[in-house]
DNA sequence: TTTTGAGTTGTTCGA
DNA sequence: GTCGAACAACTCAAA
């Protein structure tokens, strides 16, 4: 029975490199058949962007695969109609996949594996997206963290649960005869009209190979400044990792075992805590399934939003009359990515200084960004309204002034995504309206026409928000 | 059980 | 220009 087949199910794990569904499913000696399943109506399934990066990054996980031996089958159905139907019509013996942390997926795989293990298909899962499993890391107390310093502690102290990861696979054996698959083309992930993605091919490589070599010239180029510099917009000083981690182009563990290796403990120890944060995100989604949609803090329930759909759509195409801010939406847009320190700068504009929910900031973001994940996502614009896991101090509200004057003192990062501001000196930049007549003049730019007022006055915007807190406080 | 110390990323004000 | 304190009160984690 030996050529029976065994079914290796892609989710967010786009690797042969340290990918341990697929390294024990070949480890059986059996063929393997590689699935990646597109459904559409998946809870949180991909927005915009992260399906411009899904589109490139299936095509060079099909191509590596084939370079093994085996093929990438490619299915859009309801998941689990559709693993149930491959592992009957190949006649499977086993499913292996990397588990998942979002209730609505674990109740997906939870139903695969009791229908499939009723048909007396074996089912094994493992460890292929987290340093550790979020049941892993408890307090004293045997809760999880709610806190990220102690969870780090714990986590940097125990390490991850692999001492290093799998190696990349060079062989691996298919079935004779390959099952029906969808062309990846058919799913139509690339926009066309009009080509908003245009810009993305200039900024990022999908694929496996590319992302091992932008970790190799982070770790060569940058670590070494990371903690110093990693804020500043204009440079370049971030490993840009992210998308290939939200849809496991590469793993953790890789990043971890590379960086430990390349420097010393305490240069490792800013970036591996931000790898950390990660985790502690898909900690907080796994004991918290509701945390895409729903405060942590339940009297944030009653904190007093507004729905301002103007200011919104203004927040959206970047033009909120704050250059910091306007610099950050038009990289989102352009690029599919933005500077962490720019996320913060925004979504605190649109939490707090225009007061709109952050469930609108988290929906704009998840269709936008090309490393779009659940858990950062939800974690994250929780953190910034305040209303998170060890959030944010409700009196933590960003000056958009102050932050361009301190993360992009010259101004470069406004130049080059807000070009109508581009021949402003670095005096005004940041605050145009602020620019004596002369100035604006000179550099072409007519506040109100080329460039937008501010549309709200922040210090008056900070106000309000602080008395918005106030009134929750009072519930 | 109780106590204690601490908690990603900031801003403003006044000395 | 620089510096420290205030901005609340609460929850978390560990002793």
């Amino acid at each position: 029975m030996n050529y029976r087949p065994v079914i290796v199910w892609f989710r967010n794990d786009l690797r042969i490199e340290d990918n341990p569904a697929l390294f024990y499913a070949r480890e059986t000696g059996a063929p393997v058949i590689a699935v990646y399943i597109l459904d559409d109506r998946l809870a949180w399934a991909p927005g915009a962007a992260s399906r411009w990066q899904l589109h490139h990054s299936l095509k060079s996980l099909a191509q590596d695969l084939e370079s093994t031996g085996t093929k990438l089958i490619l299915r859009r159905s309801d998941s689990q109609k559709a693993i149930l139907a491959l592992a009957e019509e190949t006649g499977a013996r086993g499913v292996f996949f990397n588990r998942r942390y979002y209730g609505k997926h674990i109740a997906i795989d939870d139903a695969v594996t009791a229908e499939l293990e009723g048909a007396g298909v074996k089912v094994e899962t493992f460890n292929g997206l987290l340093l550790r499993e979020p049941w892993e890391l408890k307090t004293g107390a045997g809760g999880p963290y709610r806190v990220f310093t102690p969870f780090w502690r714990s986590l940097r102290a125990m390490g991850p649960a692999r001492q290093s990861p799998l190696p990349r696979l060079r062989r691996i054996k298919g079935p004779k005869r390959f099952p029906k698959s969808d062309r990846l083309e058919d799913w139509a992930f690339l926009p066309e009209k009009p080509d908003w993605a245009k810009e993305f091919a200039d900024v990022w490589r999908p694929g496996e190979n590319s992302a091992r070599k932008r970790l190799n010239a982070f770790l060569q180029e940058s670590i070494a400044n990371y903690a110093d510099e990693r804020d500043r917009l204009d440079k370049e000083h971030v490993s840009r990792l992210s998308p290939c981690l939200a849809l496991g182009v590469i793993g953790p563990l890789q990043i971890w075992s590379a960086v430990r290796k390349a420097v010393s403990e305490a240069q490792a120890e800013k970036f591996l805590s931000e790898v950390a944060w990660r985790e502690f995100c898909y900690n907080l989604l796994y004991y918290n399934p509701d945390l895409p949609e729903a405060p942590l803090r339940k009297e944030f329930a009653d904190y007093p939003w507004r729905n301002d759909r103007k200011e919104l759509t203004a927040w959206r195409k970047g033009l909120t009359g704050y250059p910091v801010v306007d610099a950050g939406m038009r990289q989102l847009w352009r690029t599919g990515w933005m500077h962490n320190r720019a996320r913060m700068i925004a979504a605190s504009f649109l939490v707090k200084d225009l007061q709109i929910p952050w469930q609108q900031g988290k929906a704009w973001f998840w269709d936008t960004l090309v490393d779009a994940d659940l858990a950062n996502n939800a974690a994250n614009w929780q953190w910034v309204a305040g209303c998170g896991a060890d959030a944010a101090p409700y009196f933590r509200i960003f000056n958009p002034i102050a932050q361009g004057e301190k993360f992009d003192p010259e101004g470069d990062y406004v130049r080059q995504f807000v070009p109508e501001l581009a021949d402003l000196p670095a005096k005004f930049i940041h605050a145009p309206w602020t620019a004596p007549k002369a100035a604006l003049e000179n550099a072409g730019v007519t506040l109100g026409k080329s460039y937008p007022f501010p549309i709200i006055n922040h210090k008056e915007a900070r106000q309000r928000a602080l008395a918005g807190y106030a009134e929750i406080k009072r519930v």
